[in-house]
RNA sequence: GGACGGCUAGCUCAGUUGGUUAGAGCGUCACAUUGACAUUGUGAAGGUCAGAGGUUCGACUCCUCUGCCGUCCACCA
């Protein structure tokens, strides 16, 4: 025994973790350009952490990324990769802003926008962004994530800045940014444009009103938004609806409430007959379907709707000037009504878009924005993707489609696949101008009618433009402008690291973010981002509620990590789940996990203060150190292949239930017996906490400094290599007399320690010809042990000594008729189940038909049987 | 309205190309317990795999339909 042997009796991680990781990075192991040797002649590795939107804390969510992250990137390297793991965050413009403003607003400032300015507005958010950002680095090291802080990155930093203005004023050289006037989504709470993609729909009920404009209009048409009928330019119809024929084609005079109207009537095919009265009101200004209608029809756009979501001075009769669209409804509705006008009035479900941050009802306005063309081919700039040449015509829709479609980028659950083709189908141009104040200034300035695309200002009288660039377009680009680009000399330096290895996130951002991702980097690389997407699912509470402040359900990763240590919260969110499956969590769950890392501390507790570290290793071997080398192959290879095919869960049960059956409750018990096995323990030992130190890095680290003392992290240790014959057969008959030898102990026939009982079998001299014959040696042992144990037990050398430390309770005796009973209902069982088999074999269409391999798996089972049948049928014989 | 997912033990979930007595953790119950660990050990009970058809020698697994629950997409005005 060591004389330096230190180890508390339960493992306290609180204090341990914050020195253990403090120490891996002054060690430089979270750089890849100062890992070991061998990382350095292997292959890159890299992730870029999705960056944290700096608005404040992180959740669950976060947590979970982390967590599986940082297994991947352990793994890996341990592997012997060249790992690359970027942090960052992200300005996330808009959700940042609304918070500053939110808090501004708190603090008593009315309309921080307007009082502050632009220069102090933006003062104060940068001032929280940095904030944030310190916050969320705390955070992410708390969970013990392995990530490069040498190469921290910032959405919103220069670098990124560079980037953005390069990819933008390339699209727009290309053509596939443009401006143009349109109909977009206003959010008339933050004053800013919004892409399809930041809307949410609220169920509500609306009233539908039929009606006529006016008594002399010949068509009644319905709607549920009667206040912007005074911008309708057409009233639409089918083109095979008889019933309107004859209007199709003339332009008519129509007073609504007040406002002189010119409404053509036109046929199109996009108009449903059967809905209403079979015709459409067609508003250009405030619908986007109508926006396409007007645009095929060439109808002029009349809006009447202002950026304050009031209707509009000169667009409405004066009486309406002003109001907000609902008192407008109500008062169209009885004007309507007094004039007799008014057909039917239904009420309707409807979705209605609102914000998602916010939560406004948001208008569609025809405004000037840019956008990026989805689907307008453009040449291309390199050969892309190996299908197409530098000059080619695509889309960018072609190039997302194409990414996917090729596997050159898969994602995990495929299922995910058919929801991302599904996205790409009906993707429109995507607006990605902002009039938010927070973000990548749009690179574009302004003299006169000139236009000029620029990062600095062009010269005198150029004005560049307010707006500024969605954030998702800057994150779109994120793992080609963490790795440098378009900096020549950065990029050239981490260009093999790119397409990165995976890109783990929630699947509820699979749209915003990896379709964008994809977008950039195969119009701006020619390659996809990443060979794999990872998707987690969502954390939900016990009862599998969003977690949300207001219900107030919400587990926060700080309060739990001090509480049952990182390692259990990381293993709480791994285990138990599969990809793109939501998990619910609860504390109770965290607590099973803070158990386990007591468990592994307590096994290398007892087998560092039971062994020697110079043992030799020693010159038998038994049964049981057979067993356990093969189970412990077959692990070893078996995580290591869950891990390489992202099976978290999986790899880590597996890895639980060999070190808590096998080794802490089967082998430890085994080698108090038998002794002398101080070398393979430790061998053992050190295996162990290696295939677990991706999922527990900090428990398997610091048992590390004593299990290996001397040695360089665990960290940076090369992975476990599987060795020996995993398919032993003496693995499997062993584990038939581990039941077997489980059932003699029932029955009091042998000494009722499970390691006395085993250590027979291993004592005797069975081993080798169990190997040839598994069934038979099995018999012969059972009876072994019977004559052996019930004869003599004190010519047993071994019982008597291992007795008390295992606690032999004689008084604990069991019922012999109760367990007869028992053995009488299996007996009935094994006869019933023989006898299907053999009917099975003797049912000459299966066994012509079935597989070589299935029939000799069930003769296998029928020996099996018989041999259980007869030993049961001699049992109960012998005891009568 | 369209699409996708879930329905397996009391609870949370595995189940990898269909292979024949369906698995784990937690919980429950019984027993044990002072030298690694009560943050423990040994064992037990518990499931006609949502329902109905079909394909097959064989279906939790594939196909069709139905029923709940959930998610995403969708401005039938």
């Amino acid at each position: 025994m060591s004389t330096e042997f230190t180890m508390a009796k339960a493992y306290e991680p609180s204090g341990l973790e914050e020195q253990l990781y403090a120490a891996w990075e002054a060690s430089g192991a979270f750089n890849p350009d100062h890992l070991p040797d061998r990382n350095q002649q292997g292959e890159p590795y890299c992730i870029l952490m999705p960056p944290p939107n700096r608005t404040g804390t992180l959740h669950m969510g976060h947590a979970t990324m982390l967590a599986i992250e940082d297994v991947l990137a352990r793994f890996h390297r341990m592997r012997g990769k060249k790992v690359l793991w970027i942090p960052g965050t992200d300005h996330a413009a808009i959700a940042t802003q609304v918070k500053v403003e939110q808090l501004l607003i708190k603090e008593g400032i009315k309309d921080p926008r307007a009082e502050l300015g632009r220069e102090k507005f933006l003062e104060r958010v940068v001032a929280f962004a940095e904030d944030s950002a310190k916050t969320i680095n705390h955070q992410v090291r708390k969970m013990g994530s392995s990530c490069d802080w040498s190469r921290e990155r910032y959405t919103f930093d220069a670098e990124r800045n560079a980037a953005v203005n390069r990819v933008f004023a390339m699209m727009f050289e290309d053509g596939i940014i443009e401006r143009g006037y349109r109909v977009v989504n206003w959010d008339p709470q933050f004053q800013t444009t919004l892409s399809d993609d930041e809307l949410e729909t609220k169920e509500t009920t609306a009233r539908l009103l039929t009606f006529k404009y006016d008594a002399d209009f010949p068509i009644a048409i319905s709607t549920t938004r009667p206040e912007t009928k005074f911008g309708d330019t057409a009233v639409a119809v089918h083109p095979d609806d008889t019933r309107y024929q004859a209007f199709v084609g003339k332009t008519l005079d129509a007073v609504f409430c007040g406002k002189k109207i010119q409404i053509r009537v036109i046929a199109d095919p996009a108009v449903d007959p059967a809905f209403g009265t079979g015709a459409l009101g067609v508003t250009p200004a405030h619908s986007m379907i109508d926006a396409e209608l007007a645009e095929r029809h060439g109808l002029p756009t009349i809006p009447v709707i202002g950026r304050d979501g009031r209707l509009l001075l000169g667009a409405v009769p004066e009486a309406f000037v002003g109001c907000t669209l609902s008192d407008a409804r109500k008062m169209i509705e009885e004007a309507l009504q007094a004039q007799g006008l008014l057909q039917e009035v239904k009420e309707v479900p409807q979705a209605l878009p609102i914000a998602q941050r916010g939560g406004a009802i948001v208008e569609q306005l025809p405004m000037k924005q840019w956008f990026v063309r989805a689907n307008k081919p453009f040449a291309l700039r390199q050969d892309t993707l190996g299908k197409w040449k530098k000059g080619d015509q695509v889309t960018l829709k072609e190039l997302m489609r194409e990414a996917v479609a090729s596997k050159q980028t898969s994602i995990v659950p495929d299922r995910f696949e058919k929801i991302y083709f599904h996205w790409i189908e009906h993707l429109r141009d995507w607006c990605i101008s902002r009039q938010i104040w927070f973000g990548h200034r749009i690179p574009v300035w302004y003299r006169g009618d000139e236009l000029r695309v620029s990062e600095g200002s062009p010269g005198e009288g150029w004005e560049q433009d307010p707006d500024t660039l969605d954030t998702w377009f800057s994150s779109g680009m994120w793992t080609f402008s963490a790795l440098g680009w378009p900096n020549e000399e950065t990029w050239n330096r981490h260009r093999a690291y790119h397409p990165t290895a995976v890109l783990e996130t929630g699947y509820d951002i699979l749209f915003f973010w990896v379709a964008r991702m994809v977008l950039m980097a195969t119009y701006a690389i020619g390659e996809v981002p990443f060979k794999d997407v990872y998707l987690h699912g969502l954390v939900r509470d016990e009862q599998g509620r969003k977690m949300s402040k207001s219900l107030g359900n919400v587990l926060d990763p700080l309060d739990l990590i001090p509480k049952y240590g990182t390692d259990a919260v990381r293993l709480s969110l791994m285990v138990g789940t599969t990809p793109g499956m939501d998990v619910k969590l609860s504390e109770q769950k965290i607590e099973g996990f803070r158990n386990f890392t007591n468990k592994v501390w307590n096994i290398a507790r007892y087998i560092l203060s039971t062994t020697n570290a110079d043992a030799a290793p020693s010159t038998t071997t038994t049964l049981a150190d057979r067993w356990l080398d093969a189970r412990l192959a077959t692990v070893t290879r078996s995580v290591t292949e869950k891990l390489e095919r992202y099976q978290f869960s999986a790899a880590a049960e597996e890895l639980r239930d060999f070190t808590w059956n096998d080794l802490a409750d089967w082998y430890l018990e085994i080698a108090k017996v038998e002794g002398g096995k101080d070398a393979r323990l430790r061998r053992t030992l050190q295996t162990v906490l290696a295939l677990w130190h991706p999922f527990m890095p900090f428990v398997t680290e610091e048992i590390w400094k004593q299990a290996a003392p001397g040695s360089p992290f665990l960290m940076v240790t090369p992975w476990p290599m599987a060795e020996g014959r995993a398919e032993e057969p003496v693995f499997t008959a062993l584990q038939s007399l581990v039941t077997e030898m489980r059932r003699l102990r029932a029955e009091q026939r042998v000494e009722p320690s499970r390691a006395i009982a085993f250590s027979i079998v291993c004592e005797s001299e069975l081993w080798s010809q169990l190997e040839e014959n598994s069934a038979w040696i099995k018999r012969l042992v059972h009876a072994e042990a019977i004559t052996r144990t019930s004869s003599l037990p004190a010519s047993w050398p071994v019982a008597t000594q291992g007795a008390t430390s295992v606690g032999f309770d004689p008084a604990g005796a069991l019922d012999l008729a109760q367990e007869r009973e028992k053995w009488k209902k299996e007996l009935e069982a094994t006869v019933g189940y023989i006898a299907s088999l053999e009917q099975k074999l003797a049912n000459q269409e299966f066994t012509a038909k079935a597989p070589e391999k299935v029939i000799q798996g069930m003769r296998e089972k029928h020996a099996d049987a018989v041999a259980k049948r007869d030993t049961l049928r001699a049992r109960l014989a012998e005891d009568s």
